[in-house]
DNA sequence: TGCAGTGTAAAACGATCACTTTACCTTCGC
DNA sequence: GCGAAGGTAAAGTGATCGTTTTACACTGCA
């Protein structure tokens, strides 16, 4: 595997776990089986590091919904939280972490967010043929609580907000 | 004003802006005008800090919630909201940061989200004279959503999560 | 009068942080 | 067969971390 890949990997499951200050340089490069010299020809900085792990799951993340449907955006939250043990939006914790004051990781979180609401615009047009900005932001309000809930909740909770998203989306469609 | 609750409110405010990993206790002592000494005379440690600030935060957040209503509950979020810079919500981020391995931490979320959850049980109660678990976690998926949402997208968000509870609320007691 | 309690300032603790440097090894295209 | 590219291990950079210690000042109660 890719260097670099077998990076990003091994930071975004230690980030995770652990939380991004309380991951430390050793355990990354350790964990990648990689020297220190090596990661900071790869990435520049540990911030640069983050930024990266972030862009590459937003790119992941995207390619994980492709069709245009509520049952496959919470279909692939499902999946998305199964697969990896999520403490909260990665995203928001690292924009968190940082207080907001490193550019290249509030961008991230930035462009990560508007591509998640275009991804729901889309959505609701193929749902209900027509466009429909507040159920819009109501399913991206779900999605994000799931999102969270999930971290405290369990998986579980993905359907209660699967199925109140349908419901909204079918009281729009009625009226 | 009282030793103690000075440091927690500026501990409070710090966190909230720069991260708790990020803060470091120079800048707690300063910032709340004591001595080292005085801060860990008080609060043992700076993971017992955390769950102080944590502890106290939950103390005051249920005593802006005393209504039981929809209308109460996400009007408390929004004076939440209004008069604290919120980056999501402040027990999740601390345990994340965490990584959930700290206990008094890990508690102090916990007993928070069980609160929250029996407060929004009774609110469901009152509004529609059942119980209905279903709409429970739905009101929290909302709840949570908009807690993270105005992070980056400011409190008019909380306005969508309340109208949406309030729907989901009359068709529940239409049923 | 004296002493316990509570506060201060400031230095020191060892550990750990992100990051750089030095020196050496391998691989591969020309 | 040579040089550039890209990798390794490991020591060292200065700064900062959370926490403890030392030494001293003020207050209020017995």
């Amino acid at each position: 595997m890719d260097i670099r890949t077998r990076l990003l990997e091994t930071a975004e499951q230690l980030f995770d776990r652990h939380g991004f200050n309380a991951t430390g340089m050793d355990r990354l490069t350790e964990g990648a089986g990689i020297s220190s010299r090596t990661l900071y020809k790869h990435v520049g900085s540990k911030n640069g590091l983050i930024a990266a792990v972030l862009n590459e799951r937003d790119r992941r993340f995207h390619r994980l919904v492709e069709e245009d449907s509520i049952d496959a955006l919470f279909g692939a939250l499902e999946t998305w939280l199964a697969q990896e043990a999520v403490r909260g939006c990665l995203f928001l914790r690292a924009w968190g972490e940082t207080g907001g004051d490193v550019p290249e990781i509030a961008e991230a979180m930035e462009r990560h967010k508007q591509r998640l609401r275009g991804r729901i615009s889309d959505i609701v047009v193929a749902e209900i043929s027509q466009h429909d900005d507040e159920l819009v932001e109501t399913i991206q309000l779900l999605f994000e609580g799931a999102t969270h809930m999930a971290a405290y909740r369990g998986v579980a909770t993905v359907d209660v907000a699967r199925r109140a998203a349908q419901r909204l989306a079918n009281a729009a469609r009625a009226s």
